[in-house]
DNA sequence: GTCTATAAGCCGATAGAC
DNA sequence: GTCTATCGGCTTATAGAC
């Protein structure tokens, strides 16, 4: 790999953890570029068209990490509730070290950006169905209903994401770790 | 009323809509002036520490405002399966007319600002605990078991908050109407 | 491709006249 | 209590040397 690539992948997963973290408006290409170590000059030729487009960049990013880790959760069990609790488990984990937090899913840069830009919404909206098309594939696949699988991802991954943020006003993942067990209620057969 | 009272209220309540809806790092003092028609030195004679005291504020503001409404949509039927959903109706019709939506419960503000001030996270953590005490006592006097009621509650109020942030992506309310749906599965007896 | 210097503007906050 | 002028710092973005 050429060094063009490792100081624009340096650039972007900076960027992809600081923008999940913080939020798209509280995060400056400055601190971007620090935490890098790349200068700005450099930003702006492998993002020609600046913040906006790197924040897309670190969503689809984000989207794909999150796909890796879903579709490895899925496969450690049959059972999608046993799969979808322990995916729930494996972030409110993330809370006992809440200071060293290092990733996110996109719910803060969906809130915050929506209303904001379009482009922007559509990436973080490509990601949340992404991530449904995962649940639903492995509810389908177990015999759950196809409408319902389809309906209740969608309400699944809205939980998550309301849990990630009900457990940072919280501190620790309790919030979490309570959707988890409320998993089993809502696929029950 | 005095016109002390009327800037300091006019502040706000324009502060209380704007840091809801676009957050609290993409809202400016500059553009909370404009729209309550203020001028600088008046909100820092009204709020001397500034920003985040103001953000606290509208915080506490918008958690007695949502707590009103539910204590409404609480009064209209002994189910509180019926309840909650209207209330999440209630919630999913304001993304009918998306670009004049006007007020949001804390979500944004929670997940932006838990990591970041301190004061503020605790605003924001003191509003869900309020709500969800509402959940909570409605449950019980429904003949709920304690320890669940107040469990379910939590999950319940994480569902709408993702919920929000899945229908901003969406730019409609299906989410919101989905989560709805999901309140049976979660209180079937 | 990499890097620096700098522009132009907005930010939160303050001082001080009235 | 109200209002204005202004400060220092940060922001995104750009121009241009190497």
């Amino acid at each position: 790999m050429s060094s063009k690539n490792d100081s624009r992948e340096n650039i972007l997963s900076a960027a992809t953890r600081l923008f999940h973290i913080q939020g798209y408006h509280a995060t400056g290409l400055n601190q971007i570029l620090k935490e890098s170590g790349a200068p700005k000059g450099s930003l702006y030729y492998h993002f020609p068209n600046g913040k906006e487009q790197l924040a897309i960049e670190a969503v689809n990013m984000m989207a794909r990490l999150i796909e890796g880790e879903l579709r490895e959760h899925f496969s450690l069990f049959d059972d999608p509730v046993q799969c979808i609790q322990y995916h729930i488990q494996f972030i409110a984990k993330k809370f006992d070290d809440i200071e060293n937090l290092k990733s996110l899913p996109v719910g803060l840069m969906a809130a915050e950006t929506s209303l904001f830009s379009e482009p922007l919404r559509t990436a973080c909206l490509s990601a949340f169905e992404g991530w449904e098309k995962l649940y639903c594939d492995k509810l389908i696949q177990q015999g759950y209903e196809d409408t319902f699988a389809k309906e209740i991802s969608t309400v699944i991954n809205s939980m998550i994401e309301g849990a990630i943020t009900r457990s940072l006003a919280n501190k620790n993942g309790a919030p979490l770790y309570l959707a988890a067990e409320s998993i089993q209620l809502l696929l029950k057969k």
